[in-house]
Order: C-alpha cells, then sequence, then structure tokens
RNA sequence: GUCCCAGUAGCUCAGCAGGAUAGAGCAACAGCCUUCUAAGCUGUGGGUCGGGAGUUCGAAUCUCUCCUGGGACGCCA
C-alpha cells in the first residue's frame, strides 16, 4: 500500500502546484525517529519560493491540510510530520497480505521480458571455493527476486571447462598423473596436479609453451586430448553437483565455455566484415575507445576468454531473445566486461544495452586475494559440513526432541552461511572468517529462521484459521513497527531488482524479525481477548519472513 | 603510471537520487525463563562518518584533491 499518495494529494491542495506531484514523490521521506511520526515533509525547498521560514510554512501547511484520513499532523521544525491512522492502514496491509499470501510482493512490472543470468560459473577441475559460493548465492537470489517481478529467467551456468589451464592439466597429467589416484578423489588430485604445474613452472618456464601446445591440441579437437578433457570435466560436475544440492540450487544451462568452441569462428568472421580486427604485435585485437583493445586471438591463433564470452553473449540473444542479461562474476573482472559490451557495441548489436554486470567483492584471506594456483583456497564443502554441525549440536542443547534434526540442522548451517554472504552490501570485500559465518546469534540467517520457527509455533499452539474478513484492530503500541515493515515488503524486493542487491531484503527480513521479537517479547498473543487478531498479525509475519528467505535461496523450518 | 572499488563505534556493517539528535549486530558490562521456543528480550558505555577544500539554508551522502587498503591493466579466466 503506498500511504504516501494520500499524504501527497492532501500536501498537494495548500501548496499551490509550487511543487510537481513527482518531485514531491521524491521529497516525502521517512522521519529518523518513531516517535516523529510515519511520513515527512520538509518545507526548506518551499521556504526560498515564500520568502518565509520553513518553520512558519510547516505550520501554515498543517493548519489548511485536511487532516481527517490521518491519526494526527504536526509541525516540527520545518518539517510536516504525519502520523498515519494506524487501525485503516493495519487492517489494509494485513488484508492484502491475508488474500495475495505468498505472492504478496509480486509486481508484474517484467511480466513478458526475459533475463538471463549468468552465474556461479566454477572451473572444472577445481574446488568450489568460497569465492564460487557468493556467485552462486548472488545469482540464484537475483534469479528468483527477478522472477518475483514476472521475468521469465534462465539460469546459466557457464562453466569454465576451457582454456590454457586445460592445456595445463593435460601435460601435467601426462607428465605426473596417476589415473587411479585421480578417480578415488578427482578434484583434490587434479588441483594438485595444477598446483605442481604451477611450481615446475617457476623452474622450467618451456611448462608454459607445452600447456598452451596441449590446448591448441585441445581446439584442433585431437582425440587423447578430449578424452582426457572429458574426463575431467564429468567428475568434477559430479562434484559440483552434490554441492547444488545442498544449497538447493538448479540451473537451466550447463554450456560452458567448451560449448562455443565451434561458434567462435562465426564471431571472427562478423567482426573481420566489419573490419573491427587488427593485427598488434602477433595478435588479433578489436580497438577500443577509453579501454585497452580486446584479444580475440592469441599469437598462436587460439581463442580467448573474450572470444568465448562474445560467442555466449550472441548465441543467448538468438536463443532465449533476453531483454536483460546479467553476468554475476567477481569485481576484478570488470574491465573484461567494460570490453566485452563495448566489443558488441562496435558490431552494432544493440542488445546489448540489456546486458550488465554484477560485480562483487572479493573473499580475502589475511586481507589478500585467495590464488588457487598456490592451492590457497577454502573449500565451500568443509565450512557447509563444520556449520551443519555446529546446529545440530545447537538443536541437540535447546529442542532435543526435535523430529528430522538432520534435515533442519542443514537448513540452518546452510541458511547461515548463505545468509552471511547476502545480508551485506555485495561490493564490500568479505575477510574469510569461519567464526563468522557460524555465528547464529544477532543479525544472521538462523536468527531470522528462528523468529519464523517461534510464529510457527503460536499459531499451531493457538490453532489459527486465516480469515480474511477478520477485522484487525490491534491496539499494542509494538505491533505498528511490524505492520510497516511488512508493508514494505514489496518496496524492498523492488529495490533488490532495481539494485541487483538481494541485501535489500535481507535487511528488511532483519528488521522485520527485529520488531517482531519485540512484540513477542512484550505482548501476550496467546489470550482470549485479542487472540484472532493478535494470530492474524502472527501469519501475515510468518508469510513474509518465508517469503522473503526464500527469495535469498533459504528455507524457513516450522521448527528448530 | 592509468583505471575500477572501498574507507562510518574496538570488530562486522546499515544509512548515501543532500535534510531533524549518525544507527544495528558482535564483543564488554548489568538485568529478564513457575507463562506463547532465551538461536530471544531490556539496559549501559563506546563516534574528528580517512584528511582537507568546495557547492548548499543544510553534506556521512554531491564535486575536487590528497592519504590508506584492495583489485584490474594483450596473448590466464
Amino acid at each position: 500500500m503506498d500511504f504516501k499518495k494520500e499524504f501527497i494529494s492532501e500536501l498537494e491542495k495548500t501548496i499551490d502546484g509550487v511543487i510537481s506531484y513527482d518531485n514531491l514523490v521524491k521529497m516525502i521521506e521517512k522521519p529518523k525517529h518513531d516517535n516523529l511520526g510515519d511520513l515527512a515533509f520538509p518545507c526548506f525547498e518551499l521556504a526560498k519560493h515564500y520568502r518565509k521560514s520553513p518553520i512558519i510554512i510547516a505550520e501554515e501547511i498543517v493548519q489548511e491540510m485536511d487532516v481527517s484520513t490521518f491519526e494526527r499532523v504536526e509541525s516540527v521544525g520545518g518539517y510536516v510530520n504525519v502520523f498515519l491512522n494506524k487501525e485503516k492502514v493495519s487492517q489494509e496491509v494485513l488484508t492484502n497480505i491475508l488474500n495475495e499470501k505468498n505472492q504478496y510482493g509480486y509486481s508484474g512490472i517484467a511480466e513478458g521480458k526475459t533475463m538471463t543470468i549468468d552465474y556461479s560459473s566454477p572451473n572444472i577441475a577445481k574446488p568450489f571455493s568460497m569465492g564460487h559460493l557468493r556467485s552462486t548465492v548472488i545469482g540464484n537470489s537475483l534469479a528468483l527476486i527477478a522472477e518475483k517481478q514476472g521475468y521469465r529467467v534462465i539460469r546459466i551456468n557457464h562453466l569454465g571447462d576451457w582454456g590454457t589451464q586445460f592445456g595445463k592439466l593435460i601435460v601435467a597429467y601426462q607428465k605426473w598423473g596417476n589415473e587411479k589416484k585421480v578417480k578415488e578423489s578427482p578434484i583434490s588430485e587434479l588441483l594438485a596436479l595444477y598446483i605442481k604445474f604451477h611450481e615446475e613452472a617457476e623452474k622450467d618456464s618451456t611448462l608454459n609453451d607445452q600447456g598452451r601446445e596441449a590446448f591448441k591440441r585441445l581446439e584442433n579437437g585431437e582425440r587423447e586430448a578430449i578424452q582426457l578433457w572429458r574426463w575431467f570435466r564429468d567428475e568434477s560436475l559430479k562434484e559440483f553437483n552434490k554441492i547444488y544440492e545442498l544449497l538447493g540450487i538448479r540451473f537451466d544451462s550447463y554450456h560452458g565455455e567448451a560449448f562455443y568452441n565451434d561458434k567462435m569462428d562465426r564471431v571472427v568472421d562478423i567482426l573481420a566484415e566489419k573490419n573491427l580486427l587488427i593485427e598488434s604485435e602477433g595478435a588479433t585485437v578489436v580497438k577500443l575507445e577509453g579501454y585497452p583493445p580486446c584479444l580475440i586471438k592469441k599469437r598462436d591463433g587460439t581463442t580467448l576468454y573474450a572470444t568465448r564470452d562474445l560467442a555466449a553473449a550472441i548465441y543467448r540473444q538468438e536463443n532465449y531473445h533476453f531483454d536483460q542479461s546479467l553476468y554475476v562474476v567477481g569485481h576484478e573482472q570488470s574491465l573484461h566486461f567494460k570490453q566485452l559490451f563495448a566489443v558488441l557495441k562496435k558490431m552494432d548489436c544493440d542488445w546489448q544495452e540489456g546486458m550488465a554486470h554484477i560485480p562483487f567483492g572479493m573473499i580475502l584471506k589475511d586481507g589478500k586475494k585467495m590464488s588457487t594456483r598456490k592451492g590457497k583456497i577454502v573449500l565451500l564443502e568443509e565450512v557447509i559440513q563444520e556449520a551443519v554441525q555446529l546446529a545440530v549440536k545447537n538443536i541437540e542443547g535447546k529442542n532435543p526432541n526435535l523430529l528430522e534434526k538432520e534435515e533442519i540442522a542443514k537448513q540452518v548451517g546452510i541458511g547461515a552461511i548463505i545468509f552471511h554472504d547476502l545480508k551485506n552490501y555485495r561490493l564490500n570485500d568479505i575477510e574469510f572468517s569461519l567464526e563468522d559465518m557460524l555465528t547464529f546469534e544477532g543479525e544472521t540467517g538462523p536468527y531470522v529462521q528462528y523468529t519464523h520457527a517461534r510464529a510457527t509455533s503460536l499459531l499451531r499452539k493457538g490453532e489459527f484459521q486465516p480469515d480474511s474478513s477478520t477485522v484487525v484492530k490491534l491496539k499494542d503500541e509494538e505491533a505498528w513497527p511490524v505492520i510497516k515493515l511488512l508493508n514494505q515488503f514489496p518496496d524492498s524486493i523492488a529495490k533488490a531488482l532495481a539494485e541487483y542487491d538481494p541485501s535489500q531484503i535481507a535487511k528488511l527480513l532483519l528488521e522485520l524479525s527485529k520488531a517482531f521479537n519485540k512484540y513477542y517479547a512484550t505482548v501476550k498473543i496467546l489470550t482470549d481477548d485479542q487472540k484472532q487478531q493478535r494470530l492474524t498479525l502472527v501469519y501475515t509475519v510468518k508469510i513474509v519472513l518465508k517469503e522473503g528467505l526464500r527469495l535469498l535461496g533459504m528455507k524457513a523450518p516450522t521448527e528448530m
């Protein structure tokens, strides 16, 4: 519900069109402190126009305004502060949620539009690191949020399954590899080979050349190279799928870089046709204004990351006809995406307007980037194990009779990890800290889940039956902040999508949880006198918490 | 050297299409379970919003500049 509009239309009558409707919308704000009201209008702009003190203007507006639709209106220090009619607003907000249920917050603004989201995209033959977790979790949440606004979403896992690194790996395997060992624990053995390769290459620089040659054999489709590559890929994918299953994440496409191998000649042809290709130091590049040139082909004729991304972009447009195409990829690749979009623009692909890089900060270890090559890496699977174990321990201490302990511990432990990643602005770097990630108190995922479980428990004990004809007259002071936050949920979803920022939702859920827990602590809910009304509030809180958690990719256990 | 991020309480962060006394959580300390799940609630202490200049009636928020940290800068992805 947009109660701003009522305020504005009353306001407009008093200021003779000095400020346009659209500007008024922007100027209305939330007072910093609850005791100042629910909405505020600052009169400082008007002071210039009327050449009067804002304090006097505010007082005059209050005098002239029809305040009957509000609880009260007052002028304080140059502001017109409005206190909404709590009963009316409560009734509207709760009835609305009661009717819409988990559809609450849906807006059809993107109905009929298609969005592709490229996220997760781990590298084959390397462990799934904490860094990939960010892309996975942010991308997944953005996909859910986009769907909530009506988008048809195509989830793409652009696997890093091609490139010189596989040449290196093939060389390493042929020199030092052992089939049996790789079969036993593929990822860690392949990683060990990869690390060894880089160690040896420091002593013997010809190894890097050998790696490039091996990749060339791969690109040319040589049988032995292809067989090894396919084997590495299959084994890796098996491992990744375990993690996706734990996180409850799925994709519509697993087309990785290799998939575009036979689609790159066409890209190069188009570039040549448009006279965009230039020879430079033996390589083939596209010159760009304002950015360094984009490398299309190496001296030895093999392709690069950018070439494959061009092919992928064109493929996605031709197959999905996307209106928007997001790339949830680390901030360190910002330049690459600027170049990519610029090249597409030069190719007259006007649909590139809909493409966007959604960068995020890095997970640092001791203030530095983690490097796979040096084996400085934290494994996601181990972190998940620890989180789940800690959740089990908590359940045994706090709720030993709980059924399905294992399943709930999984939901809570993983919830803690996901929420920890999503609650802050995505561009912030995160210093890796197991301790922070495994905290279950305060502003955490389990705190929100716990609040949901509490709400559910009340509904169960009170044998609540939702009834949209309930007349909600909540006299409790503490209910009001809860209702205001429930009302903000649709806005926070819209903002999360507009800014590609799931933390907007996480923050709202925290605020709502805090307000509800305060309500819970001060108001006795299961009493005879306002039980149905109070439980209706509890029920709507439960709906919003559950739906909000879902949009973050988290489960909402009913008990914990 | 050039470009991109970021710098707010001891720690982690909110707030940033300018607005009222800069807010949370953690940690510390003090309280609250014979009553709806204490993974909770209440209270206390804690700040030159990196420094400086500018725009403005008004700047944590916008501009410039400097400092600090991180990242990226043609044959990796």
